[in-house]
DNA sequence: ATGATATTTGAGCGATCACTCAATAGGTAA
DNA sequence: TTACCTATTGAGTGATCGCTCAAATATCAT
């Protein structure tokens, strides 16, 4: 009879993955090397590649856990606030405020991870547009839900504005990477915020 | 008695910095190997390294060509439109439109350059960053053209205008290099063109 | 304890990296 | 032509790349 896991990994395949993502955000998938991985995941050379078999199938499980987190992180808009519409503008705003973490990880990973993978790369590439699309979908949906509380008209193209929301978002994810003055970028994201909001159709 | 370039280089230090660009825009810093670079230019490592010094200067100088490329696009506008606002919103749908060109090279170079340099390239990046300021400035000017015409209100922030003028912009050409569906492309184009059309005010 | 099995190690693989320089080729001036 | 100067070459530099695997170590059941 066989017996599946009675030996434990030492390492916390968990904690490794976050070390992961974190580092190929920062640093990109080309620019990341194994000895910057080896020492962020504080695993040997042998033990990465017997836990995620390269460095590629590493920067997909990376890409893949930083996808679902931004996914849930968007998916909870739709459940914390009664109002769809101010949701989707004050996440707009949250990324327009300062913030403490690394600036290098301020605009989003799969835009990063699009500009950066070549045709050599085409798996990765791929992967990434395909959660792009997943995010354009999730956006879609927090739209058609403004559209069912009556926020916005019913008349009005949904996918049309998660297309332009998203491409907000990755413009003033960019501009924070860019790091001009921090009163500036509030005022962009403020400006992108009341575009949303004056979707609002009165009742 | 001493004398300058009597002996001109044999190769096209113009035609070998163009290739270079195209080069270094499709794939990126990090991505791009002497190798590459030698069968793109059509020289030998030595003579690259005596015509341009080593391969972080040589994208500096690809990167400046770049960018003085781009910004007489950008002032073109200024001269041979009557209109400025006019001549923004067109330029906003020629980026949605389908082009022949490779579709890795939609994205600015600036931004996927920005994106794509770390902490250790610190030179390229600043450069990055001074050049985007620069394209602000350019776009500014045209945003004060406007105003100057009477087109937009004269209490319009210009400089608040430019800033999301070029967030429309930076994201639409990241959209072109994400490649979905041509008419959801020029869809949002058009969308962001409009709303730069809307800041024309009745006389 | 002991043996069996799973995990971790890290030296080292061939390939490729950015880059150098002595040698060669080619043009100019006398 | 000859002497001189510069541009070009490309094999080769040490370093680093992603990655492997035999050996060492750790964890189980008995």
């Amino acid at each position: 009879m066989t017996r599946a896991r009675s030996y434990a990994p030492a390492y916390d395949r968990d904690a490794a993955l976050d070390a992961a993502v974190t580092l190929f955000w920062r640093k990109g998938y080309h620019a990341t090397s194994l000895k910057d991985l080896e020492a962020a995941l504080r695993m040997k050379p042998g033990s990465i590649y017997a836990a995620f078999k390269s460095k590629e199938a590493l920067y997909l499980s990376a890409l893949e856990r930083y996808f679902e987190r931004n996914r849930a992180g968007l998916g909870a808009l739709r459940t914390q606030s009664g109002s769809p519409l101010g949701a989707l503008a004050d996440f707009l705003r949250a990324f327009g405020a300062p913030q403490a973490d690394a600036p290098a990880c301020r605009a989003c990973m799969l835009i990063k991870t699009l500009l950066d993978v070549t045709e050599e790369d085409s798996a990765i590439g791929a992967r990434a547009r395909d959660y792009l699309n997943r995010m354009t979908e999730e956006i879609t949906a927090l739209f058609a839900a403004a559209q069912a509380a009556g926020e916005i008209s019913a008349q009005a193209d949904i996918a049309r504005l998660a297309r332009r929301y998203q491409a907000d978002m990755t413009a003033l994810r960019i501009e924070a990477h860019r790091r001009g003055d921090p009163a500036q970028l509030a005022m962009l994201a403020d400006d992108m915020a009341r575009d949303v909001e004056a979707l609002r159709q009165v009742n």
